[in-house]
DNA sequence: CAATTTAAGTCAGTAATGTTGACATATATG
DNA sequence: CATATATGTCAACATTACTGACTTAAATTG
């Protein structure tokens, strides 16, 4: 069969390799939401206070403006899914002594706790796929991932180190 | 740095390990549907449609009962992008002839050719990622992969051989 | 100091994607 | 014939995103 293939077409498994490989992250990411999804409809929030909720405890003192950056979405739709996190007391905003214009924003006890929740839910899982393929494995995974990121942020994800401020 | 944060927390290595990945899924999905994101919009289409045609032009002649398990939304949902695609002529619906309440789904020529054109812009994104990467990584990319997935969709992936028909 | 830029927030309108629930139709199967 | 399956449809609704226009407060710059 690929013999076959191969020949008629040399470009073949070429192709049919980078189809996979889209194929495997929808895949991968549809799977990788699920759980968090289900968790985080019981709070009557979704997806995107996920996301924040994950920044934010990643790196406590983040901005808005950094938020921005790094979701890619506008302002106006941060705005109204932070607003809620900080409303249902989650998250908190502080002016930053420095600079007052920005707000550090900060997981309450209450934010923390579905926090680790919600990556605990996906470290149990991303643990599961690490252990069963192997540290080579897992060093190839990070290697391509970082080559599909822009340039730009690809520093960003090496580098963090939670400074816990 | 490390040696410190190692000798507080054996752990910390580890968590921010997992972290990572998902930082990493979390950036390299939101760059790898960018690109296809800003074709579609001139469409009028969603990444909803991309998906739809990716899986048909993918595999001729699935169902729309395949593209629900696939997709896992909603019938509904998946109607009205379905609709609009048939509609608009990208996307042909056939009975089989065996079973004629399933459907037949295929691509239009210019279904087809949208196909392409989304399908080309996020190989080269691939095909730049797995280059750079190199042969060993890409395996490891995918052992990765496909441990997150569902084990029930596995198989599909790795066995997926357009029959053509 | 005045002018400008930056960070953040707000109001209004719109669109895409997803959900539930209820029901309809055609076809296959026991 | 009764039932199950595949698909489609109507309606209402929620979440997440967008654009555009504007405001406020604070920092920066000439």
């Amino acid at each position: 069969m690929v013999q076959l293939k191969s020949r008629v077409s040399p470009l073949f498994l070429r192709e049919e390799e980078l189809r996979q490989a889209m194929e495997l992250l929808f895949y991968a990411y549809r799977d990788f939401t699920a759980e968090p999804d289900s968790i985080l409809a019981k709070y009557g929030f979704g997806r995107a206070h996920h996301r924040v909720i994950y920044f934010v405890g990643r790196k406590p003192g983040t901005t808005v403006g950094e938020l921005l950056r790094i979701l890619k979405i506008t302002k106006q739709s941060l705005s109204r899914v932070l607003g809620q996190l900080v409303r249902e007391g989650f998250v908190t905003q502080e002016s930053d002594p420095r600079d007052r214009r920005r707000r550090r924003l900060r997981l309450t006890e209450k934010g923390a706790e579905l926090e680790r929740l919600l990556t605990e839910s996906q470290c149990r899982l991303v643990a599961s796929a690490y252990r069963e393929a192997g540290a080579q494995a897992v060093e190839g995974f990070r290697t391509v991932l970082l080559g599909l990121i822009n340039e730009e942020d690809r520093g960003a994800i090496v580098d963090a180190e939670p400074t816990g401020n």
